[in-house]
DNA sequence: CGCTCTGTTAAA
DNA sequence: TTTAACAGAGC
């Protein structure tokens, strides 16, 4: 029969579900103390030449942001009649969201405007943008970085709880080289939880996301493992369900 | 793994 | 009110 597996973090307060093992291995890193956020975060390589403190998580948005400190707006509309571009591709489709909704003029790469007697039309006023150099000006002065993490919701203040540290570490004393399963049938789903099959049967795969402990080794030391407290028995789940 | 996308926020 | 910058999830 045919299996999906919803990779589960059991984070308390969390419980988000990924189909893929690599997304919560990601989405575990915002769960760590903000010291060890700082360890695991891209720094941005104009730190040392303009003073930038921006560092992140992801990688794919330091790619992003560095190219408010070169420039790069590589992110353009496909609009006939439209230059606008952005260095954040976010950026891009929330302009085009804006200002060509539903239009049938997009094209893949904007290639109407190539076209042999494509004729110039103002699009809708843009105020663009600011300069690189404003940019950089920003990002380079005195002032001190904004702290994102210090307003943050309390739903995310309760998730850089330093329990979830905690919970990381053991999830990796935990971690075994086979798979743990443990079968259990379900006669009625919990409270509240929507449970089409009644009868079926669960296969909960015991085994702690491996990529938590591959990605994150200098956070798994003897040392830092030294008082904490086994846990094992809440595991992350991964569970295992016929389609 | 890397690109894409959405939603949030500060600041203009 | 609009947009740049951003965090984090989707694919």
């Amino acid at each position: 029969m045919p299996e999906a597996t919803i990779h589960i973090c059991v984070v308390e307060n969390c419980g988000m579900g990924f189909s893929r093992r690599g997304d919560l291995a990601r989405h575990q890193a915002t769960h760590l103390s903000e010291a060890d956020k700082e360890q695991l975060k891209h720094r941005c390589p104009f730190a040392e030449t303009t003073g930038c403190q921006y560092a992140t998580l992801q990688k794919g948005n330091m790619n992003i942001h560095v190219n408010i400190h070169t420039g790069a707006k590589p992110y353009t509309c496909s609009h006939a009649t439209c230059d606008f571009a952005a260095g954040d591709p976010s950026q891009l489709n929330k302009h085009k969201r804006r200002w060509h909704p539903d239009d049938s003029t997009i094209v893949p790469g904007g290639a109407a405007k190539q076209r042999p007697g494509f004729r110039e039309k103002a699009p809708a006023p843009l105020k663009l943008k600011k300069t690189a150099s404003d940019v950089l000006q920003r990002t380079t002065s005195s002032t001190a970085p904004r702290d994102r993490t210090a307003r943050a919701s309390p739903a995310l203040q309760m998730m850089l709880d330093p329990e979830a540290e905690l919970f990381l570490l053991e999830s990796a004393d935990a971690m075994s080289p086979s798979p743990r399963r443990a079968r259990f049938g379900v006669s009625d789903g919990p409270e509240g939880m929507d449970v089409t099959e009644p009868d079926s049967e669960l296969e909960v795969d015991l085994r702690p996301p491996s990529p938590t402990a591959a990605a994150f080794p200098h956070l798994y030391s003897p040392s830092r493992r030294s008082n904490i407290s086994s846990r094992a028995s809440q595991s992350p789940m991964d569970l295992v369900f016929p389609l």
